[in-house]
DNA sequence: CTCCTAGTACGACTTGAATCGTACTACGGG
DNA sequence: CCCGTAGTACGATTCAAGTCGTACTAGGAG
């Protein structure tokens, strides 16, 4: 019998209800500073990781959340850069794709490199 | 008349004797967190910044005392990307060229970044 | 003056990243 | 059952980065 998918498009994460699996990622002890620091060399991933450090209030958010003006399939290319690279974790809620930070397995690894993200600004 | 350049090879910063004037570098409030990423995404760079950071003791150093096994063209790419991004000062010591970590600049503008790099190991 | 040395300049090559259009897929509503 | 929607897959293009060889330059030693 497969998993039943949860409806809620904003479900929050703490409630942990039957959520599907994330999608593949690394583990906290295989996630690489040079992999981190190369995810985070891009203005638009920097929005995107800031975002969700700021606003998220642990609740998933799918793509379309944060308002970014670029076509689809280059936004599936940084979310999967940020995937990759161990920084935020997906899963599927049925059509949409939640996005979350690791912000434990970032703190534990990389402690106070989110401090840096959250007082970023955007170049001029 | 031009200036007397010290002809110590590794000559203290903190000495402050007439030293040259650093080869030309972004200032404190130019860095860019997005740039500094990009530069410490590179594992020869992060070596160099690590070394640097641990065992400089406030001394300038030529670049052949990172004990790097590449060419020299490579070296002076991956030095020159360094201080572009505002994390290393480079003056010419007659023939050598010292380069110091810009640990103040850095500490003010992105505080615990380098606490990071010094606990970084390259990959296995 | 001549040689040695630390480094640059330039150019070529290769690889990977970013960007985007188009086609496609799968869930859920009516 | 059909459609709208959120996102992927694939492929093309462009551009920057890393890598390196070779030639060159400038300071200091003898």
């Amino acid at each position: 019998m497969p998993t039943k998918t949860p409806t809620a498009e904003f479900r929050s994460f703490t409630e942990t209800p039957d959520l599907p699996e994330p999608l593949p990622e690394p583990a906290r002890d295989e996630l690489r500073l040079e992999t981190v620091m190369a995810a985070l060399s891009d203005p638009l991933r920097l929005h995107v990781v800031r975002k969700l450090l700021l606003e998220a209030e642990r609740i998933d958010h799918p793509c379309g959340w944060f308002g970014i003006d670029r076509p689809k399939s280059s936004l599936t290319h940084h979310f999967r850069t940020l995937r990759d690279a161990g920084l935020i974790r997906q899963r599927q809620f049925g059509l949409t794709r939640g996005n979350q930070l690791r912000v434990d397995d970032i703190e534990a690894r990389f402690p106070g490199l989110l401090a840096l993200v959250a007082q970023w600004k955007p170049a001029p």
